[in-house]
DNA sequence: TAAGCAAATATTGTCAACAATAAGAATTTA
DNA sequence: TAAATTCTTATTGTTGACAATATTTGCTTA
């Protein structure tokens, strides 16, 4: 077949996938509010397309958590409960405490070197922007991205990249962080990269473990002050 | 509304759920066995249904990793690889012993009592059926599945029970296991429900992960002795 | 006025037909 | 004979209509 008409066949990506990816970010972005009915008729109108592919997507996103099927209530966009952050924060100790711990004992010089570049260059983002959270946040979450491809293990990846970031990138759009916290944080990612390079797997393993628990005592201050305001 | 035709109203399930269900359970058996490719219109006649519930099953055994689609190629019934069996024990061990932690944690005593009583009965099903190999490893299952309740954490049991504990009855269908295997599990056992007896976290999950990472190795060899002979 | 019922409406579940694409077979050409 | 090319067939993607089921609205009656 010809490489013509290729304008019409940027639909590589079938009609459900960019249903999905964009729904997926509306979610995230909080565009489609936490707790939001999901009615087809009126999303399948707005993206334009016809209800078989968005009901598929829709399985999709249910797959990853991101929708909730109530028995016979429909589909709503999930809702991020204290407890459910509580939940996500053990099973993220968990696994990226495996993770880092995987990546110990695996990563090639060259790799670690990589990372402490990445360390290098969140330290100038550090100094130079005071206030612009955002990047620090993508910063963050870019460095266990990191360790997470390290571990070479492509079940931890998944469900650390899929499914776990997605709904700490949702519940970040909400609420904002202590200003000194970067800094804290940027010294524990230092720790574990340290262990990470003298292969040390049970010091990097609880270093991470450590620096996810941590994390979560102070998003969790910070959800029940907004609590309370509720 | 009156509740009459209940008769026909037996699809309280939906034609969807029923279908996803009824293929899930032909693909852990080995019905659907692994790597078959999976030609929508053979499947919905066989199940008499129409294609669109059927892909809509699918895409939800998408997400359960039981089915797996290649790009341009359809999707496919699962491959078990060495690899991916390794990759899996890993996960599990990570997530199972976050789950014996928080067990220990949070048991109260009698449900303490009931998982002694359950290895109680484990122990009369060894002595009695040598070889019934099949109940030994449901009973496996069953404890680890207990303990992932106990944890009180719904993504910890929902990871390990409706994603990996499948895949691991999965692999089960084909591997045989070594006779005296199941006498060990159970003191294995037996200490991991002492730990949690004594609300002592972290050892409950040392030993927890000490169990499965012993369980992984065991499985390992079988596997390679498989490949050889293939 | 509130509780219950009935009709009207909205929403989800299902189907069968059509369109687009990929895989396979048959044919030609070097 | 092998590589390339077209034609044919299978398979997946998409749609609009219909059926089954919930939800709401407005009415009746106590």
């Amino acid at each position: 077949m010809k490489e013509a008409n290729r304008t019409l066949l940027s639909k590589r990506q079938t009609l459900s996938e960019k249903v999905f990816n964009e729904l997926k970010e509306a979610i995230i972005k909080g565009d489609l509010p936490q707790g939001c009915k999901i009615t087809e008729d009126e999303i399948a109108k707005q993206y334009g397309i016809s209800r078989g592919p968005l009901r598929e997507a829709i399985r999709e996103l249910e797959g990853l958590r991101l929708l909730d099927r109530k028995p016979r209530a429909g589909v709503r966009v999930v809702t991020l409960t204290h407890t459910m952050m509580e939940e996500i924060y053990t099973v993220r100790e968990a696994l990226e405490g495996m993770s880092a711990r995987l990546a110990a004992t695996r990563m090639s010089e060259s790799e670690i070197n990589e990372l402490q570049q990445l360390l290098i260059s969140h330290q100038n983002t550090i100094d130079q922007s005071q206030g612009k959270e955002y990047f620090q946040r993508e910063g963050d979450l870019d460095f266990h991205f990191r360790i997470a491809q390290a571990s070479n293990n492509q079940w931890l990846m998944d469900l650390l990249s899929s499914e776990l970031y997605q709904l700490l990138r949702m519940c970040r759009h909400r609420s904002s962080q202590t200003p000194e916290r970067p800094v804290r944080a940027l010294q524990e990612h230092q720790q574990i990269t340290e262990a990470i390079a003298n292969h040390d797997p049970e010091l990097a393993e609880l270093l991470m473990r450590r620096h996810i628990s941590g994390a979560w005592k102070i998003v969790k201050t910070l959800l029940e002050k907004e609590e309370d305001k509720a």
